[in-house]
DNA sequence: ACTAAACCGTGAAGCTGTAGACGGGTCAAT
DNA sequence: ATTGACCCGTCTACAGCTTCACGGTTTAGT
């Protein structure tokens, strides 16, 4: 049996965050001293623990109670937080975008502050790769994270349409359906 | 002269950020009513549509009166800003794999939305890109577009420091002093 | 037996930025 | 003058804790 404090320093936690848990209904003890001091069971170690996971993925305090309390609907609000990561991402993004413009403001100017389609296949063929490697690496980019292939495709100036005729000669390469053959 | 909800209207902000910013001090009614109503001046609208944009940039509102106020250390302001968003995009992606990891327990599928160093890397060795032929590519692209080329690694989560030093290296190897001599 | 340090519980307030409720004021049309 | 539709200022609440204050408890050392 542990008490508040020696668990929360076994999982850095502050004490205030073992109670706001408890107030919460996320992680209460399993029992009580005579003094009416909080013990924590082993069992309430183990919870704690998945707890702090959850919690490092950035699930709300709500959220993980009912991914501990249902233990059936978990990966939907898994999926869910990853879905809302993408956005928080892209948001940022934007956010750099915008502060980009505001520093370049002051100093620099001149060369282009984006990269088309031919400059970005120039700038890879200067490194070695020929058609097939591209080919390979669209393919795995496809495959690894379509979101951002797609993304990306657009942020080179591509048309939406032609973006998906890419993606899916992608797909079917990574098949094994390579274009060159 | 306009009322605060027209203000409002005018941004698409709520009412209550306007009171907010009154309340910080970040933006004052230039005058009131005979009712005692907050009435903004054309110099006031002003003021907020650069509040507005410095908060679309993620900063704060103790952060955006600082940058009003003084002025010159505008941009320094704006750096810890940019260095603040690689740090929270790296944490996301850290929230990113450990719910893949998760989720790849029970079922495959929530691939990331958006790539990180380690997938970008990986995606480029997979198209048989070796040490050189990447250093190559950053040199060329520092070249091309030495902005771009910011911007891309920053959307990759890497940090501002960071990015400086790959740039340099890269305009280094453009110059013939490639790293593998 | 006594004291000091370290602990405990409860309760309240503070943080950011926004949203909403509340009661009263303003304004056009009747 | 009165109705109704807005509008106003002020106050409270939200997440997810942290910090602070108060007073009781345990523990170790003398």
């Amino acid at each position: 049996m542990y008490r508040i404090s020696q668990l929360a320093r076994k999982f850095g936690l502050c004490r205030s965050t073992l109670l706001y848990y408890d107030q919460e209904g996320l992680l209460s003890p399993s029992g009580r001293s005579d003094a009416g001091y909080r013990l924590y069971s082993e069992a309430d170690l183990e919870r704690l623990a998945a707890i702090v996971s959850f919690r490092k993925a950035g699930l709300s305090v709500e959220e993980t109670r009912a991914v501990l309390e249902s233990e059936e609907g978990e990966a939907s609000v898994l999926r869910k937080r990853l879905a809302a990561i993408g956005a928080e991402i892209r948001a940022l993004q934007a956010q750099q975008h915008l502060l980009a413009r505001m520093l370049r403001v002051q100093s620099e100017g001149g060369l282009p502050e984006s990269v088309d389609k031919e400059t970005w296949v120039a700038m890879l063929r200067a490194a070695g790769m020929d058609d097939q490697a591209m080919a390979t690496w669209h393919a795995e980019f496809e495959r690894r994270a379509p979101q951002a292939h797609q993304a990306f495709l657009l942020s080179l100036g591509i048309s939406e349409q032609e973006t998906q005729v890419i993606r899916e000669w992608s797909a079917a390469a990574a098949d094994g359906v390579s274009p060159q053959r």
